[in-house]
DNA sequence: CATTCAATGCAATAAATTTGCATTGAGATT
DNA sequence: AATCTCAATGCAAATTTATTGCATTGAATG
């Protein structure tokens, strides 16, 4: 759940008409305190408004692309979706449960990756370091 | 390239009778240096044998079940297979390119990850640490 | 008022994987 | 030997998730 993010101004600054839907979308992603697949936001979505889950898709692909949003990958067949780092969204690895599919954010520092020895002999471009915890969440344990 | 698994014993140890679909799905992941999709092994088997695409698949998720292959997921949708960590393959994070689909397996200290405390703390059964670099390949780059 | 174009919708398609059911063939059982 | 059984595999259809192509709409611009 994010209070400090302007979601409108993150639109804007990536030269992003502030649509009713594209800020739709944000909203979910960015007031959801775990990641969500693009399934999970159409149905939230359409709860409340009518849209066509191709919009969804699409607005996704804009917002990853112009690095708003992070396209996130699991155990399992679906993207998640979450805010990408930012001023008030630091990277943190997450934890994807393998029986429920329900994706938690950990703490920033409850990894400890360095990845400071990489960036200096890879002989290519990194864009992302993605760290993720795969099991059984506490729910599904019992 | 691996040249120290017995393919054979890795199978029986798990309760595995040791086909010879298993052995050649077990062979390409295991002689290959990186990762590989389900389509590429698929690939690669139909060129020497008549197998089905099917059977592939169905062999991979018992591989991965019993913990002798591991699944990776990518950037992309599709996953990818290498062995499951053992004497011989210590886990290592992995680089994805967004360009080409190639898989590269990274160093098992070109990333530092420290897992002790999450073990430690975290309420749930952890499976995996599952650590990937995003970017484009040196190729790719030209 | 006519034109343009970004945003969206709808239907069809694609890619990757999974499921259901049939077939086969190597032992085990009679 | 004939029959039975069952794990392994094959083949076709279905499922899941995402993408593409083309039509529509409506606000902004001239
Ligand atoms: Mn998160
Ligand atoms: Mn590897
Ligand atoms: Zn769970
Ligand atoms: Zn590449």
């Amino acid at each position: 759940m994010c209070n400090q993010c302007n979601y409108e101004n993150l639109l804007n600054a990536s030269d992003l008409n502030a649509t009713d839907n594209r800020l739709r979308v944000l909203e979910v992603i960015g007031n959801n305190s775990y990641p969500l697949s693009a399934a999970d936001i159409f149905t939230t979505l359409k709860r409340t408004c009518s849209i066509n889950r191709v919009t969804v898709y699409r607005i996704l692909d804009l917002l990853v692309e112009r690095g708003i949003v992070d396209r996130i990958s699991t155990g399992g067949r679906a993207f998640y979706y979450g805010m990408a780092p930012n001023e008030n969204h630091h990277p943190h690895p997450h934890f994807y449960c393998t029986r429920c599919g329900q994706m938690d954010c950990l703490t920033q520092d409850s990894l400890n990756v360095d990845t400071k020895a990489l960036w200096k002999t890879f002989p290519g471009r990194i864009d992302k370091v993605e760290v993720r915890v795969d099991g059984i969440c506490k729910n599904c344990m019992k």
